[in-house]
DNA sequence: CGGCTGACGTAAC
DNA sequence: TGTTACGCCAGCC
């Protein structure tokens, strides 16, 4: 009964709810950690699902560049935008600023995947 | 059952 | 330095 399937999901989840008030993550970041360096667009599907999963903060997950790719996806227009801001996270054009430093990387403050 | 799509990232040209 | 192509995996048509 190892049914060790789901994890994929399950383990975006995870991390994204653990991204702390004020910071992000990237879908790399998390692609990476749970061991699909290459499977980062899978991220960014299990968030879309996650959206009507429950409260997963969505909005805390941004590309790379600190760009935010999927406000598209939220409702209205700026709704991501405005999450983040209210959070303390300045954005400029879909961009957010001192991306470095608000950065929450999973490697360095989650244990090594562990299911 | 096969092919396309998708909230990304990296490598190659 | 900018653009193009591919991989990855799950869901949908």
């Amino acid at each position: 009964m190892i049914k060790v399937k789901n994890n994929f999901f399950k383990n975006v989840y995870k991390v994204v709810k653990d991204v702390p008030f004020g910071r992000v993550t990237t879908y790399g970041s998390i692609a990476k950690y749970i061991g699909s360096p290459q499977s980062s667009r899978m991220v960014g599907w299990a968030l879309n699902a996650s959206h009507k999963i429950q409260d997963i903060p969505a909005h805390r997950v941004v590309n790379k560049i600190g760009l935010l790719s999927g406000k598209h996806h939220f409702e209205g227009t700026n709704l991501m935008q405005q999450l983040l801001e209210s959070e303390g996270i300045k954005i400029n054009k879909n961009q957010i600023l001192n991306f470095s430093s608000i950065f929450w990387d999973p490697y360095f403050n989650l244990p090594p995947f562990k299911n």
